[in-house]
DNA sequence: TATCCAAGGTAAGTT
DNA sequence: AACTTACCTTGGATA
C-alpha cells in the first residue's frame, strides 16, 4: 500500500470529511470501522474512510482501493495506487475554495448557521453511474438505508480487490449490473426501485443514454435530458448534476429543502419544480446553490433549526 | 408482541 | 399541465 497525506494548508476553507462522505451526497464510500453508516456524528470524525475506484478511472485499468482519515490536522491516505492524492482531489472536490464560495453566497440566516456548524463540508464529486444508481434508490428511502443498497450491489456485481487479506468491492458498471433480474435486485432489498435501476443499467449499457451525456449542456437541459432513465424525474436528476456532473447551481427539492422553503422562503414557492427551483436557486446565490442547498440539508437533517 | 408510520420520489393514470 | 395514487422495505415509534 502506498501513503501519504495532504497538509491542512492545501484545502482553501479547512475540511470536514465525516460530513463530506457522511451528509448524504454520496452512498459509494464507508466507514472503515463498520460503525453504522450515518451513525457517527456524534462520534468524533477521525475514522477511515473508504471506497473503491472503478476500473474505468484508474491508471491501470484495474480497481484501486483508497482509504483516507482526517487526523485532526491532515488529511492521510492510504491506497493501492500512488495516484491517490489525485483521485481524492477529484472525488472530495479539494481543490474547490470554500473560503470564495461561503463569501460568495449570500448572507442568510439559516445559510450562516449552517456554514458555521458544518464549515469545511465540501460537495463530492462521485463517478456518475455510481452517482445515478444511488440516487434512483434514494425514493422514500433513509441515508443508512440507501448506503446499505449500493453495498450489496458492490458486494453483488462490482469488481473485487483483496488487499491485506480482506477483499473490497467497486461499485458495478453498467454492463455487470444489466443481467441482474429485477427479482435478484429485489433480493437485495432495492423494493420497487429494482426495475428502475435494472432498465436504467440496461441504457448506459446498450449506449442508449449515458449521464456522462449531460455533462456541459446548459443546466436546465442537461436535468431534462437525465430524466430519460427510468426512476429519474427532476430531484434524482438535480442531484447526479450536483453531485456527479459539476452543476454546483443544481438544487435539489427534496423533502427538507421543501420544508425549508416553506419555513424560510415562502416567497420561492412557485407551485412547479421548474420554477420553484429557478427561485430558490437564485435566493441562494446562482453559481453555487447547490453548495448551500447541501449545507442546509444537512444542518436540517442533523437537527438544526 | 403487534401495528403503524415515514423515509433525499417517480411513473402511470385521470381530470 | 396539474392532480392522485400505488409502490417495496424496514427501523423505530406507539399501543
Amino acid at each position: 500500500m502506498h501513503e501519504g497525506h495532504v497538509p491542512e494548508t492545501e484545502l482553501a476553507g479547512g475540511f470536514d470529511l465525516q460530513a463530506t462522505v457522511e451528509s448524504g451526497q454520496t452512498y459509494l464510500w464507508s466507514r472503515a470501522d463498520d460503525a453504522m453508516y450515518d451513525d457517527g456524528l456524534a462520534w468524533g470524525g477521525d475514522a477511515w474512510y473508504e471506497t473503491v475506484l472503478p476500473a474505468t478511472e484508474t491508471e491501470t485499468n484495474e480497481p484501486e482501493l483508497l482509504r483516507t482519515r482526517w487526523d485532526g490536522e491532515r488529511l492521510a491516505w492510504e491506497s493501492t495506487t500512488p495516484q491517490a492524492p489525485e483521485h481524492l482531489t477529484r472525488l472530495l472536490r479539494l481543490d474547490d475554495d470554500l473560503d470564495t464560495i461561503v463569501a460568495a453566497t449570500p448572507d442568510l440566516p439559516l445559510l450562516d448557521r449552517a456554514f458555521e456548524r458544518y464549515r469545511g463540508m465540501r460537495l463530492v464529486r462521485d463517478p456518475p453511474f455510481g452517482s445515478l444508481v444511488s440516487f434512483i434508490c434514494s425514493a422514500q428511502m433513509r441515508v443508512s438505508r440507501i448506503h446499505g443498497m449500493q453495498m450489496r450491489l458492490a458486494r453483488e456485481y462490482g469488481d473485487a480487490l483483496t488487499v491485506d487479506g480482506r477483499t473490497y468491492h467497486a461499485f458495478p458498471t453498467a454492463e455487470q449490473l444489466a443481467p441482474a433480474t429485477e427479482a435478484d435486485l429485489r433480493d437485495l432489498s432495492l423494493g420497487y426501485r429494482a426495475p428502475y435501476v435494472k432498465r436504467t443499467a440496461e441504457m448506459v449499457a446498450t449506449g442508449e443514454a449515458h449521464p456522462d451525456e449531460a455533462r456541459g449542456l446548459p443546466y436546465e437541459e442537461a436535468r431534462e435530458y437525465l430524466t430519460r432513465f427510468v426512476g429519474v424525474g427532476d430531484k434524482v436528476a438535480d442531484c447526479v448534476l450536483l453531485f456527479a456532473l459539476d452543476y454546483l447551481e443544481a438544487v435539489p427539492l427534496d423533502t427538507w429543502i421543501q420544508t425549508a422553503i416553506a419555513e424560510y422562503y415562502p416567497d420561492c414557492e412557485r407551485g412547479s419544480y421548474r420554477e420553484t427551483s429557478r427561485a430558490i436557486r437564485e435566493r441562494l446565490g446562482g453559481a453555487f446553490a447547490g453548495y448551500a442547498q447541501t449545507y442546509i440539508f444537512f444542518y436540517l437533517r442533523t437537527g438544526g433549526e
